[in-house]
DNA sequence: GTCTATAACGAGATAGAC
DNA sequence: GTCTATCTCGTTATAGAC
């Protein structure tokens, strides 16, 4: 391997590296208690390192929530490419798109930009480009997955695919940010459910 | 006015005393910054007054949090009651009780409740209770309302009404969630719209 | 009921040795 | 890269005067 595919591994923290290993222990604490919940100290004392080490690979927590966002919407965007590439309808990229929400609130978190999104006043500038470029990434995907679905008759709905899109991650954000106080993941998929069944074609159009 | 009303008065902090221009200036400051995003010291210099003056009304953080859930859930409730008074059938209930949401979303705040929902893991544990009722009694009264509207016919959907509450209330919550970064009510507005249309009876059942 | 003063703690951050 | 030590500031809370 290169050193340039290393560096950027490292900076990515795709690796396995210590800087990766703060943003796994971040990224949790954040989807669990949000970006004002959590100290460099709790993600010290969870890996058995120093605060001060910390900010070796992190000048300061603004820089690690732009890395943690970073790297969050980079995953999503590969889980996306990867639904892309699967030999199915766009009504069923819907359906995979909507469990990929649900595997996150399966492991008690929020959405990790959902939970920043509820942050937002308080976030750093940085950060908070960051969070609106995630739900611009997301709903320019999902515009794709609709226009696909309308033309090939699977899914269904009035308005632009841009609104639509709007309601479909207002939703699944929603949906998780209520279930989890209830601690029960079927509450998202009834909601989810929903959701998809509004923008399904295999029923009779709805929305005027 | 008796003793009693207005010790009540002062205890819910619907007068117009101390107590209750904390819980106003608190309550804004939560929900535009989260409950571990905002400080005594923020509420003080915004009324002139000492951080000790609030500890003499609110013993700490966490009874002033309980303290703002109820005065919020009570004026919900009030205000789901005058939507009861009203003569409309229960769609245009429904899109009332979407406009509390809108009302709130267009002073650029969030729900109270969803910004403690995300919060929740941090929440001391009698606030975090009082976040759940407080979900618990929406959704209550818009079984109320979906039954209604089943019954005469303005109304349709699968499932029990309760499940039907839930998707409404996520959809709003998330709605909000997700419009406040972009700062613009429209995007609210259409995720409302769309959640209505979802569950009127005026257009052929979709949801299987 | 409100104040000043201060305690007690935790946060983010930096210096400099190793 | 990681550490110890320290700094500075903010936060919640209390004591006690007025």
């Amino acid at each position: 391997m290169g050193k340039d595919v290393r560096v950027a591994r490292q900076a990515r923290g795709t690796d396995g590296g210590t800087a990766s290993k703060i943003l796994d222990v971040a990224e949790r604490l954040v989807q669990l208690r949000g970006f004002n919940g959590f100290s460099y100290a709790d993600v010290a004392e969870e890996l058995g390192i120093s605060k001060a080490s910390l900010h070796y690979h992190f000048a300061g927590k603004a820089e690690l929530g732009e890395a943690l966002i970073e790297r969050y919407a980079s995953r999503f965007t590969g889980s996306l490419d990867e639904i892309e590439t699967r030999p199915i309808d766009a009504r069923a990229k819907l359906a995979a798109y909507a469990k990929l929400y649900g595997d996150v609130l399966r492991r008690k978190r929020m959405c990790l930009c959902g939970m920043l999104a509820a942050e937002y006043q308080t976030l750093p500038k940085p950060m908070r480009s960051a969070v609106v470029s995630f739900f611009d990434d997301q709903e320019a995907w999902l515009v794709g997955v609709l226009d696909q679905g309308r033309e090939e008759g699977t899914l269904r709905f009035s308005g632009s695919a841009s609104e639509a899109a709007q309601v479909i991650v207002g939703g699944l954000e929603g949906a998780m940010l209520v279930t989890r106080p209830y601690g029960d993941p079927a509450r998202f998929q009834i909601a989810a459910d929903h959701l998809l069944a509004s923008f399904a074609a295999d029923a009779p159009a709805r929305v005027s």
